[in-house]
DNA sequence: GTATGCGTTCCACTCAGCGGAACGATCCGC
DNA sequence: GCGGATCGTTCCGCTGAGTGGAACGCATAC
């Protein structure tokens, strides 16, 4: 494992549930020696990628560096779908008044691009946060319009369950897919969230491939796909058409 | 130079004007041998920092990848503060129709963390962009109730003229942020951007210590500070509550 | 054809990175 | 107050990971 690797796997055991990890942690945590980590961490922090918290601070350690929120909004992939996508949502939020989701498909999982709408108790969505394809609507609406390959990627690296309704199957997941492409829409009954339900529908790039998801999610009691699933849609089709003429 | 320092060089080159950058680009604007480089780069892809752009893209080359993205969301000095400050901003903009930023002081510059409203062609500010604090409203508002130290440090930096309005002397500088202190806001005509003025406040975290900046910015025709003073203190001064009483 | 720029591969050298050992400081429970 | 645990930090001799010049094949431009 190379040096790169390393400070990688360092940044990588931060999570949202731990802002802030200490020496010994960040060695427990990525297996390396505490004399590595240190030495790491201190370049790292040089670099403006790790920020010590100051000795008054509840727990002394380190956290994320403002270098890295930096860096992340540059990311193409987000900034140009973020910046065609808001206006779009933000109309879908007004006529629905659930929450929107745009997601793009990284590797076999999902990442949030971008989140509108107020966060529920029972919502636990983050945007930059990652989660299983075939467990949430957008990323089964993106995966019904992806490649044979992708769909197949994901299938081999497992379909673990987030809820009892999660489709575990690859029968059931291959159904499934076919279902979204005769509706033009995936629908997905608590199956990440147990309570939570979502409408989603694919939204497609200039070059007419699949590019991201977008859903409108809710309590489940709130979320009819006979009202949403036309909203949606609507919205989606509108986003690709955005993307497709400014060419991105 | 080590080699963390070189990847960190190699990735901070990219900016927003270049989206994707070739291999010799890059050697180009690190100064560092296209070999070295090379090396580098492969490995940034294998961890998923950057991404080639595929074959049949405008330009072969590298962009910044989603592991970026996916880490600066975490950084918790945005993620908290955005939680917090989203409602108050989308009020705020709702009572006053215009762009509406939060920002933290990070070294000498400002770094945008939130902004909402319409981009309009003159108004260029960007998530998670940087620009130095004393051309800015919400810079001057958070220097204003800083530290000697961090007023000084932003003086020996410099004073960088971004337009013929920018405050560009020390002694300048310090009579502003005392008229500021006097009245609570800061006010920026046309000082980071010609034609386009706002009205900022500071926002004060649990220590009670400045911790943020928000701002109301817009056309100059359009900022009457009268009216929007008044709305951004107390958007900064409920903020700031709301921070005190969740202990952030 | 020659020239220029690109990304890539090879390989011998050497110094940056390595990590075990040992340090002082702090915080427990007994 | 004292042993023990855990923390972050420093030291230092060893070595292999990282280095970068040279040369490659392949485009496109002239």
């Amino acid at each position: 494992m190379s040096l790169l690797a390393r400070a990688a796997a360092v940044v990588g055991v931060f999570d949202h549930r731990s802002p802030s990890l200490g020496l010994a942690e960040l060695a427990r945590r990525t297996g390396l020696p505490k004399t590595t980590v240190h030495r790491i961490v201190g370049e790292l922090v040089g670099l403006r990628v790790l920020e010590r918290t100051e000795p008054g601070s509840p727990v002394e350690g380190y956290r994320l560096g403002m270098w890295l929120f930096e860096r992340g909004e540059l990311v193409p992939a987000h900034r140009t779908l973020s910046d065609a996508a808001l206006p779009v949502m933000e109309d879908l939020r007004a006529a629905t008044r659930q929450r929107i989701h745009l997601a793009v498909l990284e590797g076999v999982d999902v990442v949030y691009l971008e989140i509108l709408g107020e966060i529920g108790v029972d919502i636990a969505s983050r945007t930059g946060g990652r989660v299983p394809a075939h467990a949430t609507g957008v990323g089964k609406a993106i995966l019904a319009y992806s490649s044979a390959a992708t769909v197949r990627a994901r299938i081999e690296a497992g379909l673990p369950r987030l809820t009892p309704r999660t489709i575990v199957t690859p029968g059931g997941l291959t159904a499934e897919l076919r279902k979204i492409r005769s509706s033009g829409m995936a629908l997905d009954l608590e199956e990440g969230n147990l309570g939570v339900s979502c409408v989603a529908a694919p939204v497609f790039g200039a070059n007419h491939k699949v590019r991201a998801g977008l859903s409108v999610t809710g309590l489940t009691a709130a979320v009819d796909p006979g009202t949403l699933g036309p909203a949606v849609r609507t919205a989606a089709f509108t986003l690709s058409r955005v993307l497709r003429e400014s060419g991105l």
